[in-house]
RNA sequence: GCCGAUGUGGUGAAAUGGUAAACACAGCGGACUUAAAAUCCGCUGGAGGGCAACCUCCUUGCCGGUUCGAGUCCGGCCAUCGGCACCA
């Protein structure tokens, strides 16, 4: 028996046919403002989904699960008179085509064009509704020339601090002793000869290059990376394991190099304020918020005591160390401080004594990973300096060391330890055997018992420190304050003093934006005479140079200095040899869908203000992805986005409106899918087995689009199964196998209780859209087929309503059967595609029912339920309830206390 | 350690504070068939009672609370998953 037989209707057939209708009538086309068939009277709504990176795997069924959440929405916009904007692209530059590359000497290009027409066809094979005319692909010159040309801008702006916006270098202002001079201007009451003016200038000029390299968004900076020497590149932090490569298991060794950073840090606070407006999961913003980590503190600044072991030659350097602390208010139980081993006033406070070990201690620190820093957290290490700071409070001389729990990234890259009411410096205390002071007192005082219990006498090791709010003792003037209140008044006092002031501060780190490898941006930028330069913009796109050998060089220099020729860019200029990440092309790929083609802006004035502006708040209507990229990703596109927005080329501050996260499909194992453990399920193959509409509606069906849920093949069937009971609604086969049109079907209307399922998952099915709530959607129309097949006689125009609902779910299957009854009753059927109509509207009169049924309870147990008028009173119903003798038999005679009647639902009788 | 999410049948799940388990999967029984597949119909949370149609009690991780009424709201635990992790 060939499995053609064995299949319930033939999608095999049918499927591609009408996604080679959509194609070749361009179904999906979406009409851009300026076009001919644009009609601007109509709402937009752009449905996002996260385009791939195309790799040689193929799509997996995570992929199809967020594009077929978002098809049925942009489908049923479409239907619901919106001009959709639901695009697909591809993520191509990245280190797997270029691994790949590396093994077998195919260029990345060709790798990359191979999966992406893999992807296409796969894509297609699940007719989804995106306009191909729009595809973006990230290694296209055309837009990655745009890709740099953002570069540019951010290259050429800084962010002003007191404007809060990035404006181009052009108004930053410099000191008036840095501004160049101009002709017959005075200089210190006089005109400097024309000589000498120039020669000023020059000087004037380096002063402001170096101004304003300094504050440009994008700059070069020495930041220690991963360097892994056998493997010739950099590692990301995740990608080393024990100060190992997690590949090869080579060693990494922290080094500082020349990289290009982009100072997301000036955006920190509006990035965190601007996520308040956004419609997101409240779990994102937070993972968001955490990862930019704001506090609100205080530097402090502490003098370094003239310590008389200090040799002469740094006796009067007499340097201060500043702290930045959350906690100013426990200054007076700082019995120590600690200052990052790399802290640049290490060397010069280390006493003689101690510089040997001190020496020691930061060579076995250096060539730690971050990631074995801190995972070797468990037990605290440090050395002393032999030097002693001045607290501002009490003029006590405390200890100096350094240990690697602090770090020089974070802060200052210095503390003040005040082991008493901190967890770090208290276990480093105890190890060290430091002094520890209380200065706050738990507020509570009528539990004392309890704290006695919570840590028994003396044998414990961990005694907890008490690192909440309180009452502040052996403080001096804050005694007797609340930790609020004493926070106030010690940032007054040492405001007041000079010794410090309020601060907030960040854990996120400038961006790292370059990468030593081949198949990514070039940067816009050359390099003479040690300094950088962007190149013109009429010299974009930069293209990469085709290297045959684009194997890592060995050393730190990139791969891109094989091209000789294209690195030279003139006599005395060579190219940057970096590339960006990955991220670059992911940053700004939603702004391209609106205008793809267009040569002369990334995005014209027009569609940026249709698709991302439209009405209140604008960007982005839906975006739909994965959790993987709450914090990277979807941070460093609103990080571009807000850079676009200050400079005046997007309307909106934020890209993303709307975000949803769809859950991870994991095996039918209940595992992650994965290679190893054999659990992954190929989409093709479900597609050939069951169909794409069958694939579409089960990963719908699956549970909702949020939440982590595992395969079921079974579960595929039932959506076949389901999809079978539709077709035969309409079709019927006969002793040869042969389908045809049923002659259950007429032109008649249908019966009032078809009509009355019908309405109701019209109704449904909107609503559950909406919410995205498919797999009850999909439910409605489970039992609205049950209702259809229940009737002998089916109408014909209410089947071809139901099929107008089903379609933006299972669009193959509600277009080949629309069709059919068109062949038959032409006036009946829709005349074109399905996602041509309109939205079908449900009649509120057809869902109400003479008779409901209500529930009676006796003290909130159900006893018995009866069918009442729907227009019966609360009186009446009460009446027929409490005359009901199963509710007297469970009154057990008595009077009732109370009656609750809620009219259509129920009645409730305490007694 | 900190933060977040989730706990409902054999399984995926559903349920504006109002009949817990809709809709499916799996299972069992039946119809059709020489037979099987496909299809259609019925049963299917637990315990107890009845020849039976039916009836009673229990049941949404655990313990309390609010309410006429709680899977849903509040407080406290427990478990699983995910993220962050020496961030001063």
């Amino acid at each position: 028996m060939s499995s053609e037989q064995r299949k319930a209707f033939p999608f095999s057939e049918f499927e591609p046919k009408w996604q080679g209708e959509w194609e070749a009538k361009k179904a999906f086309r979406t009409p851009n403002p300026g076009d001919a068939d644009f009609d601007a009277s109509k709402p937009k709504y752009f449905v996002l989904d996260m385009f791939p990176y195309p790799s040689g795997n193929g799509l997996h069924v995570g992929h199809p699960e967020g594009y077929t959440a978002t098809d049925i929405i942009g489908r049923f916009k479409k239907m619901s008179g919106f001009n959709v904007l639901h695009p697909m692209g591809w993520d191509a530059f990245g280190l797997p085509a270029e691994q790949y590359a590396i093994k077998t000497g195919t260029h990345p290009r060709v790798t990359t064009e191979a999966n992406i027409a893999n992807f296409t066809k796969q894509l297609k094979s699940l007719g989804f509704a995106y306009d191909w005319d729009r595809e973006v692909n990230t290694t296209d010159p055309g837009y990655f020339k745009w890709t740099q040309w953002i570069f540019l801008k951010l290259y050429n702006s800084w962010f002003n601090p007191s404007t809060k916006r990035a404006e181009p270098v052009s108004t930053y202002r410099f000191h008036p002793d840095d501004d160049l001079l101009a002709p017959g201007e005075e200089l210190d009451g006089k005109v400097p000869s024309e000589q000498n003016r120039i020669e000023i200038n020059k000087v004037r000029a380096e002063k402001q290059r170096e101004f304003l390299d300094s504050v440009r968004l994008a700059f070069v900076s020495s930041a220690p990376v991963n360097w892994c020497q056998e493997l010739g590149t950099v590692l990301a932090n995740e990608e080393v394991v024990d100060g190992k490569s997690e590949v090869g298991g080579f060693t990494v060794e922290r080094r500082p190099m020349r990289q290009w950073m982009l100072r997301i840090t000036a955006f920190a606070q509006r990035l965190i304020d601007e996520l308040d407006g956004l419609d997101w999961p409240e779990s994102i913003k937070l993972l968001q918020r955490n990862w930019i980590g704001r506090s609100e503190g205080a530097h402090v600044t502490f003098k370094v005591a003239q310590a008389s072991s200090l040799p002469p030659d740094k006796q009067d350097a007499c340097p201060t160390i500043t702290v930045f602390t959350t906690r100013p208010d426990t200054l007076f139980g700082a019995t120590y401080m600690v200052i990052a081993p790399e802290h640049p006033l290490v060397s010069q406070i280390t006493t003689p004594a101690q510089l040997e070990a001190v020496e020691g201690y930061q060579k076995s620190v250096v060539s730690k990973s971050d990631l074995e820093r801190t995972e070797l957290a468990k037990d605290k290490s440090g050395v002393f300096t032999g030097a002693y700071a001045i607290n501002p409070v009490n003029d006590e001389q405390i200890p100096i060391w350094i240990a690697d729990y602090v770090l020089m990234g974070y802060g200052t890259g210095a503390i003040m330890a005040v082991p008493a009411h901190d967890q770090r410096d208290m276990e480093f205390a105890k190890k060290f055997d430091l002094p520890i002071t209380t200065v706050v007192e738990r507020e509570c005082p009528h539990s004392p018992s309890e704290e006695a219990k919570a840590a028994p006498a003396g044998e414990d090791t961990r005694t907890p420190c008490f690192a909440g709010d309180g009452i502040a003792v052996n403080s001096g003037f804050l005694d007797g304050l609340t930790t609020p209140d004493a926070k106030k008044k010690i940032a007054a006092w040492l405001e007041e003093k000079g010794l410090g002031k309020g601060t907030t501060n960040f854990k996120l780190r400038d961006w790292l934006f370059s990468r030593q490898r081949y198949w990514g941006e070039p940067f816009p930028i050359v390099w003479e005479d040690g300094k950088h330069r962007s190149i013109p913009e009429s010299e974009l796109p930069l293209v990469p140079p085709t290297l045959e050998d684009f194997k890592p060089t060995g050393t730190p220099e990139p791969p891109l200095s094989k091209a000789t020729d294209w690195v030279r860019y003139s006599d005395t200029a060579t190219r940057e040899l970096n590339t960006m990440p990955q991220w670059a092309g992911s940053c700004w790929y939603y702004l391209r869908y609106c205008d793809p083609k267009n040569s002369e802006r990334f995005i014209s004035e027009a569609a940026e203000n249709y698709w991302m502006g439209g009405g209140k708040p604008g960007g982005v209507d839906l975006y739909v992805g994965g959790t993987e990229h709450a914090v990277l990703h979807l941070l460093y596109a609103r990080f571009w986005h807000k850079v676009l927005f200050d400079l005046g080329y997007v309307s909106t501050p934020e890209p993303f409106q709307r975000l949803v996260n769809q859950g991870l499909i994991l095996g039918e194992d209940g595992q992650k899918m994965s290679k190893s453990r054999g659990n992954v399920v190929n989409p093709d193959d479900v597609v050939s087995e069951y169909g794409a509409d069958a694939l579409r509606l089960y990963e719908m069906f699956m549970g909702p689009l949020e939440q982590v849920k595992p395969w079921s093949t079974s579960g595929v069937v039932g959506q076949s199964r389901f999809l079978a009971r539709v077709w035969r609604l309409v079709m019927e086969q006969n002793d040869e196998g042969t389908w045809s049109v049923s002659t259950a079907l007429q032109d008649v209307p249908s019966n009032k209780q078809v009509t009355k399922a019908l309405h109701e998952t019209i109704k449904k099915c909107g609503e559950d859209i909406e919410k995205l709530s498919f797999n009850t959607a999909i439910s409605a129309m489970m039992v609205c087929t049950t209702a259809f097949t229940g009737a002998e006689v089916k109408s014909a125009s209410a089947i071809v309503t139901f099929l107008k609902v089903l379609s933006p779910f299972a669009p193959h299957l509600a277009e080949e059967l629309n069709a059919q009854i068109r062949s038959k009753f032409p006036g009946l059927a829709a005349p074109g595609f399905l996602s041509d109509e309109i939205w079908p509207n449900y009649d509120p009169a057809a869902l109400i029912e003479d008779e409901v049924e209500v529930v009676f309870q006796v003290n909130g147990k159900l006893r018995d339920k009866a069918r009442v008028p729907i227009q019966a009173t609360k009186e009446e119903i009460e009446k027929i309830a409490l005359a009901s003798a199963r509710v007297q038999e469970f009154m057990e005679g008595k009077t009732p206390k109370k009656v609750i009647v809620v009219p259509g639902k129920l009645v409730n009788i305490v007694v």
